[in-house]
RNA sequence: CGCGGAGUGGAGCAGCUAGGUAGCUCGUCGGGCUCAUAACCCGAAGGUCAUAGGUUCAAAUCCUGUCUCCGCAACCA
């Protein structure tokens, strides 16, 4: 008999940059997921990867030098080795750029085409020559080119169109008559009253305008625009169209597409309307979760407040930062993430209940019985009912959350399960036991209630934490194997009598938070922020990625910095981030927009000195030409405070 | 009136779909215990459930208005 099949993914990351925590959250949760599944009997494909292709990743390898293949290959190497540290146990990393999916996306382009749903028409733009870039009307500033702030034309390009219009009618009908199609709720609820009833236009499938792309095959000016290219990975990867499509017929259609917020609109309305074309099932599920929000705020480079996963797994474990993404966030909503929260979570939860109730529970065993062997006579006691009655709740509620995703609730249920069995220490006194030869049965029953509590806690924890189970097992004497089975948690005393306990090390030692918090914030915030400036040279030297720790001298001469008197200054229109300035740098006058009027207006800003970089390429910002930037530090909450020289000194002065 | 989310003890959240004693974790204070990672257990203090109305025997929960915060679109060098 075969298994059953569960198909699960992640979105596929866009590596123009490194992942940060958020991206790990979505694929530390379809993890867990997978985990669960496979331990449930389950044959699971677990999907992740990256979309490789498009304008931004041309441009960004054409600044750095290299070909668009040698700049992506470059950060999926460090996305791969993410993942590894991570625990991820994805059993396929699909590449936009692999052969096998850029042969699918053309199939399924030209079987489009030939059926209708793909046609050619004109694309009606706004065009920078110099930029070779079309804008759409909302994307102009002032009426002109947002890269360069030139003016653009009127063009229109002639493109391919996916008949997405047609699809209007059959995508609402499917989304009210499957609420489950589409979780949580409210995002159904946005879908439907923001894009489906409004009504959908058709959408422009193909460009022109770069080459980094699946080339439409049979008109080789074009290439694939992002839909069909990035979202097909969730079918290309599984062989469909392929000469080998068995995977794709064993596992699709999908049980769920886990993605952020963000992106929700993408897979329930174009990648369906695409199935519909395609004439396949739709999945069962697209499951839309929430933000990891730093003080309240979007994390985003602008805001120098992203958080690099692979310096806390680094310094706390994978298991321990796996367990916080998991359990601090609720589903579908957003969550804080703040470094304090983490520490606090590890040790409380994991310190303090986990590790310290399996700390004790095997030193017990050890001091009280020779050879940490619990006799095979053991006797109960009063509290043990309450114990069996309430791990096997807590155990159907922690199954039944896993199913809906709902990770935060189901360690809630199992961490009940921890503290009960602490509290059941202090209540059955086993020092006290102990003291007396005739109690040494009870005394027995004690400990073995206690081994058992921490043999299915154990397994419970495992598809959010890998390591830990294995640990545990040492110090309870079990072997993986029957009794670290799933199925064997709803069987109470399914360990031997003669439970075996030998001491093992500290699981999860306490974190000095104090101490502990200094260390990140140096690590973190100094080192973002150079690694910007530094990125643009280091680019050829793949392995720098990883090493760019540091920067040299000569890295640092590279960047040139000036003090300046701002002379004038005034807002922005239609902005409220930016001030224009004219800044004095010795007999130099430039003009300067920051992203500050937030915190300074243009009559405190005029008059102080501030340091500039002043190498820095030149850009239009909202129209305006901005030549260098103006210093500014950030705390966490992304406010932020010009930089400038600490006595009075003459402008134009280099700063170095 | 662009769209959506959120406002609950010091902090972070649950409860709201199917109205009826306001719950959890962290923190604070007091006590207990000593097996354990100065951990564990018990108890206490602390909330006009943003705000103003409405429906109801009864509203954190349903309805309406208002305010504030966040995200999406434009902006972040």
């Amino acid at each position: 008999m075969s298994k059953p099949t569960y198909y699960i993914t992640t979105p596929i990351y866009y590596p123009s940059n490194k992942l940060h925590i958020g991206h790990s959250y979505t694929t530390v949760a379809a993890d867990a997921m997978a985990r669960y599944k496979r331990l449930r009997g389950y044959d699971v494909m677990f999907l992740t990867g990256t979309d490789e292709h498009g304008q931004k990743i041309e441009r960004r390898a054409q600044e750095d030098g290299v070909t668009p293949q040698a700049f992506v290959d470059n950060i999926v190497d460090w996305i791969k080795e993410l993942w590894t540290t991570m625990d991820i146990t994805y059993d396929k990393f699909i590449r936009t750029t692999d052969t096998e999916h850029k042969e699918t996306v053309q199939k399924i382009f030209k079987a489009l085409y030939d059926k209708g749903d793909i046609y050619k028409s004109e694309y009606a733009g706004m065009y920078c020559t110099p930029c070779e870039t079309f804008f759409t009307e909302h994307q102009l500033v002032d009426g002109k080119c947002p890269d360069c702030g030139r003016p653009v034309e009127r063009v229109k390009e002639e493109s391919y169109f996916f008949k997405l219009s047609a699809y209007q009618d059959r995508l609402i009908k499917h989304i009210e008559e499957n609420p489950e199609f589409i979780q949580p709720q409210t995002r159904q609820n946005e879908m439907l009253n923001n894009f489906l009833r409004p009504g959908l236009d058709d959408l422009c499938v193909s460009r022109t305008s770069f080459k980094w792309g699946v080339p439409v095959e049979f008109d080789p000016g074009h290439v694939v625009y992002v839909w069909i290219d990035a979202l097909s990975n969730y079918i290309s990867a599984l062989g469909y169209l392929s000469h080998n499509d068995e995977a794709f017929k064993k596992y699709w259609p999908a049980d769920v597409h886990l993605v952020g917020k963000e992106i929700v609109r993408f897979h329930t309305i174009i990648w369906p309307a695409l199935l519909m074309a395609l004439e396949l099932p739709l999945p069962k599920q697209i499951f839309g979760h929430g933000w990891l929000v730093i003080d309240g705020g979007k994390m985003s480079k602008s805001k120098g407040n992203v958080v690099d996963p692979s310096i806390l797994v680094s310094r706390y474990g994978s298991d321990a930062i796996r367990y916080f993404l998991l359990r601090e966030i609720a589903f579908g909503q957003d969550g804080n993430f703040t470094n304090e929260a983490l520490i606090t979570r590890i040790n409380s939860d994991l310190a303090n209940d986990l590790g310290n109730l399996t700390s004790r529970t095997v030193a017990m065993i050890e001091k009280y019985f020779e050879g940490g062997v619990l006799p095979e006579v053991q006797e109960e006691n009063e509290f043990d009912a309450d114990i069996k009655s309430l791990v096997k709740t807590q155990i159907q509620k922690a199954e039944d959350n896993v199913e809906k995703l709902f990770f935060n609730n189901a360690l809630e249920d199992i961490w009940v399960i921890i503290r009960r069995l602490n509290k059941y220490i202090d209540e059955t006194m086993p020092w006290v036991l102990a003291k007396d030869e005739a109690n040494k049965a009870k005394l027995a029953g004690v400990l073995y209630t206690l081994s058992e509590g921490l043999r299915i806690v154990s397994i419970m924890i495992e598809p959010f934490m890998p390591q830990t189970p294995e640990k545990i097992w040492a110090q309870i004497g079990v072997q993986r194997g029957e009794l670290t089975a799933w199925d064997s948690i709803h069987t109470w005393g399914a360990l031997p009598k003669a439970a075996l306990a030998k001491k093992g090390e500290n699981m999860f030692p306490r974190i000095d938070k104090e101490k502990e918090l200094e260390i990140l914030e140096t690590a973190n915030t100094p080192k973002t922020e150079i690694k910007e400036e530094v990125k643009q040279e280091v680019k050829e030297e793949p392995k720098e990625v990883k090493e760019a720790d540091y920067i040299t001298i000569d890295d640092f001469a590279k960047v040139e910095l000036k003090i300046g008197e701002v002379i004038e200054s005034a807002r922005v229109p239609k902005s409220d981030k930016l001030l224009v300035s004219k800044i004095k740098l010795g007999e130099e006058v430039r003009q300067i927009v920051s992203g500050i009027a937030k915190y300074y207006s243009p009559e405190e800003f005029v008059g102080t000195k501030v340091v500039v970089v002043t190498n820095l390429k030149p850009v239009k910002l909202r129209g305006i030409l901005s030549v260098g930037m103006v210093l500014c530090a950030a705390d966490e909450s992304g406010k932020l405070v010009a930089v400038g020289p600490l006595e009075d000194v003459v402008s134009g002065s280099e700063v170095r």
